[in-house]
DNA sequence: AATTTTACCTGTAGGC
DNA sequence: TGCCTACAGGTAAAAT
């Protein structure tokens, strides 16, 4: 569920937290949430040791910490369910806690890595002369980054032949969008999320960018989206925008436009989510 | 070559 | 009580 509200508000915990701290140890849990680790837990960990951390940096989905002085940097991607955590070294072990740093200094936390369904991790990489984790490369600008190019987005939308959920997933186009953040975004722009990207006008795309940086910049201004205790930020709070929803999990409940009970489709092992009569349904699919 | 499908995971909810 | 299925879904490998 994290998406890119979600990973912006952990990553200004995170700068507050946990930048310009020097590493005293890491500890691996479970080597599943550093597999993209190629080196291993072993190596993983003791590269962390003893460096210091710089300011944290996100695209999309991913957020990275750099390492001072190594060329290199600690990259997280969330998953579905993680959670870094800043917590006191005292607190219990989260049920399932999977990665541990601790600092050298006399503050009283620690950073912890949480991922109930493990798709998320942590791995170190190098980075390119622009700061990216190289591993990384192929992932688009999102829409919040002050060099998104608009126009190179509605170009590559007509040239392609795909519809346009499809599209708005594709982190090698836009990143930061996932399911909840593309239903919104879709519903306020009218567009029902089978319609063909070659049929959109630059005026459309012009719009459905605008509803997609609207709705983020509205999430991150409550802290984000939360329909459960698995999207925290490193306080361990939940945001609020699931109050704010408009499409996303209201099968049944009336469109706020129009009235019309929204509706539910299974779409690409999981669920869309639009109103009938706002989002009407391309003729040719 | 571009596009679509599947595997990876765990916990919860609901039906029978 | 317990067993089964559906669902949550981002990413990248595999299939088409």
């Amino acid at each position: 569920m994290p998406e890119l509200p979600e990973v912006e508000v952990v990553r200004r915990g995170l700068a507050r937290w946990v930048a310009h701290r020097t590493v005293a140890d890491a500890a691996v849990l479970h080597p599943r949430a550093v597999r993209r680790h190629l080196a291993g837990p072993d190596d993983f960990a003791h590269r962390l040791k003893g460096h210091r951390i710089g300011t944290p940096s996100r695209r999309g989905k991913y957020l990275w910490l750099p390492l001072e002085d190594t060329g290199e940097a600690v990259l997280a991607h969330l998953g579905m369910s993680g959670q870094l955590l800043v917590q006191p070294h005292e607190a219990p072990p989260e049920k399932h806690l999977r990665v541990r740093v601790t600092f050298a200094d006399g503050l009283d936390t620690e950073l912890r890595f949480v991922d109930q369904r493990t798709f998320g991790g942590l791995s170190l990489h190098d980075t390119g002369p622009d700061g990216l984790p190289d591993v990384i490369a192929h992932i688009a600008r999102d829409p919040l980054d002050p060099l998104f190019d608009d126009e190179a987005f509605h170009l590559a939308l007509r040239r392609k032949r795909t519809t346009v959920k499809r599209a708005l997933l594709d982190q090698s186009l836009i990143s930061g969008v996932g399911n909840i953040y593309a239903d919104e975004a879709l519903w306020r722009s009218r567009l029902h999320y089978e319609r063909p990207t070659a049929t959109l006008t630059r005026p459309r795309t012009a719009e459905l960018l605008g509803h997609v940086r609207d709705v983020m910049n509205e999430a991150l201004a409550v802290g984000g989206t939360s329909f459960d205790s698995l999207y925290v930020n490193v306080n361990g709070e939940s945001g609020y925008f699931d109050r704010s929803l408009d499409a996303y999990g209201r099968e049944g409940l009336p469109c706020r436009r129009c009235g019309t009970p929204i509706r539910r489709r299974p779409w690409m092992n999981r669920s869309s989510y639009f109103c009938p009569t706002c989002q009407r349904a391309p003729r040719a699919s």
